[in-house]
DNA sequence: GTAGACCTTCCAGCATACTGGAGGGTCAAG
DNA sequence: CTTGACCCTCCAGTATGCTGGAAGGTCTAC
């Protein structure tokens, strides 16, 4: 009885990443080294859908892939931390908390501009045309 | 009667970068070139100070400094927008808003595994070893 | 008038996170 | 038994966002 198993191919595309990206994330320590077929392909378990997703949310959380990777490890043992890696677990939280005070002050500040935008009338601008504030 | 001026040292202090960062970031667009002492210092305007703030936390919510300075070159006409323009703001709204998403779920991840090992024993690390769930 | 802390430009290099391509093996379908 | 879609490794290159250093000018303070 073991879950469903997948090349890295399908496994690219359940996670939305490329292939070269996984195998780029293993090089990393971000996914664990899977197993292989007789012939050297990899084969996944189900499970790494969830540890890619993980990956790819706390690195729109901000967090560095080597940061992320120490958190997976941790995660990984399930062993009783040592001071030294629990602090490591907080600092990362934190991390991820003082992001989320900037986005939202962001978020207040883009919603602002679109308010203020909104209140004006619409200029004319063909679409083949690159706005003036659009520049680059 | 003009506001406090300042030179880009004062600036970096005030906003937390290196006037390296500030140099750069005018060559980017995200700051306006500044006016210039006779000798050809660089002298900002405490405006400045907010406009740094901005760029920092825009950037914190995953937009690049090409967005950023998209974001502001819009904010600064002041004008009726085009509707390019206009779906250019709500498009990094939006971005933001999804990195919102992310982030909320990172920290409720972090925060459970936190929780996780905090129910553990407290294994023993001295300080000068390098714990095993933290090596390179 | 010179030391020191500023400032200037320019150009090269670095860290992070991929991305592309060469060169080649694997495997099911026809 | 070959075509085509996969997979493999290795190595080089790219984009973003700085960062360092050279080479030199400025400015206050003694």
């Amino acid at each position: 009885m073991e879950g469903i198993q997948v090349l890295i191919g399908e496994l690219a595309t359940a996670t939305g990443v490329t292939a070269k990206t996984l195998r780029f994330y293993e090089q990393q320590h971000l996914l664990p080294p899977p197993e292989r077929t007789a012939s050297g392909y990899r084969v996944y378990r189900a499970e790494a859908i969830g540890r890619v997703a993980f990956v790819k949310g706390a690195q729109a959380a901000g967090l560095t892939l080597r940061q992320i990777a120490e958190v997976l490890a941790v995660r990984d043992t399930g062993q009783a931390p040592c001071e030294h890696v629990s602090r490591h677990v907080n600092d990362r939280l934190a991390d991820v908390e003082e992001r989320l005070r900037d986005l939202l002050t962001t978020r207040r500040q883009l919603v602002e501009l679109r308010d203020r935008l909104s209140a004006l009338n619409r200029s004319d601008c063909t679409s083949d045309t690159i706005c003036r504030a659009l520049q680059p």
